[in-house]
RNA sequence: GCCGAGAUAGCUCAGUUGGUAGAGCGAAGGACUGAAAAUCCUUGCGUCCCCAGUUCAAUUCUGGGUCUCGGCA
């Protein structure tokens, strides 16, 4: 018997990818499939409602993992993502079933399936060190220490300019450098990328619907509730966080933080498609306006 | 009905002492190697409401009209 592909089933947010990714366990001899997250933000257990994580009779159904994985007080990234990802995969491919990646995190995708080079060990208190300086100043480094990261990186983005100057400060070796090594799923494993898509009118309708469905399913109080702990970086950035703090805080009204949420979620669905674009190993699919996730899913089957 | 203000990019508006115009937001495209639902880059010819007049030349001045928003009736 052959070994069955591993699958990766992205998309941009709202595309479906959830609903699909369960038709196509349903295809399969009961427990023969699992499903591995790759989301950033489903990663964290108090988190239900804004992630649109997948449902508790969803996860009865079939197996899911990296969901859950850790609280939102706690600091969480691509590296952390990768190891427990890739230990999943082992253990689901160990065990004889079928792994099915889904999610949307093109970060996250690019972790898995491409590696991360290994870091030094930054510490916390040179990040905060170099996020004092002024721009300029750490860009002129930058140049000086590291050409060609600083060719690649914009001087207005403070965020990478800073990271390439603390793997620098911390390793000594320029991060352009570092780079270069790197080893993730992709060779390992026979994989297959279904990359779902949508027209952009479409998705945009799906994504605002599904926004309304998240007020409706008790955002507000979710986030309140979230609100309240100290948040992680990333966590305090999930998209209806901020805008509805900025209820809470009485900047505007709720109709606002919902219009708000509406666009920051387009937004990300348009630099989604900008990442996935790019990636020549993805297969296309274009589920029809009235298509079922079934029908979708044996589309994939009949793909691979 | 009267008085006033306004009509310029998809939206909110700026501007041109008369030589056909520009910001923000939106939108679109792009980058992305340990915060990534983050961070950052690029892209603006549009009947300057309509008609007539003055002028070498009007979106800009003058007259008329239409519409919108205030106030007063």
């Amino acid at each position: 018997m052959n070994k069955p592909p591993v699958i990766f089933i992205a998309g941009p947010t709202g595309v479906g990818k959830s609903a699909v990714a369960m038709a196509f366990a349903g295809l399969a001899t009961p427990e023969a499939v699992e499903i591995v997250a790759c989301d950033a933000i489903q990663v964290y257990r108090e988190v239900a409602i804004a992630s649109d994580k997948p449902s508790s009779e969803m996860r009865r159904q079939v197996r899911h993992h990296l969901l859950d994985v850790v609280s939102v007080v706690e600091e969480f990234n691509a590296a952390r993502y990768r190891a427990l990802a890739v230990a999943a995969v082992d253990d689901i491919l160990a065990r004889g079933k079928q792994p099915v990646i889904v999610g949307g995190s093109g970060m996250y995708m690019m972790a898995l399936l491409d590696g991360l080079f290994e870091e030094g060990g930054a510490s916390e208190s040179l990040r905060v060190a170099l996020e004092g300086r002024e721009l300029s100043g750490l860009y002129a480094e930058l140049q000086r220490v590291d050409p060609q990261a600083a060719a690649k990186i914009s001087s207005n983005d403070k965020k990478r300019i800073v990271r390439a100057l603390e793997v620098f400060h911390a390793t000594g070796v320029p991060m352009s450098v570092q780079q270069k090594k790197r080893e993730g799923l992709w060779g390992k494993h026979d994989i297959r990328i279904i990359g779902l898509e949508r027209p952009r009118a479409e998705l945009y309708r799906r994504v605002e619907a599904r926004v309304d469905a998240m007020f409706d399913a008790g955002l507000v109080d979710e986030v309140k509730g979230l609100l309240r702990r100290p948040l992680s970086l990333t966590a305090a950035r999930i998209i209806g966080v901020p805008e509805i703090k900025g209820v809470l805080n009485g900047e505007y009204d709720l109709e606002r933080a919902r219009y708000l949420i509406k666009l920051h979620t387009r937004h990300y669905v348009k630099r989604q498609m900008t990442w996935f674009r790019k990636d020549k190993r993805l297969q296309w699919l274009v589920p029809g306006p009235n298509e079922t996730a079934p029908e979708t899913a044996q589309r994939i089957k009949d793909m691979i």
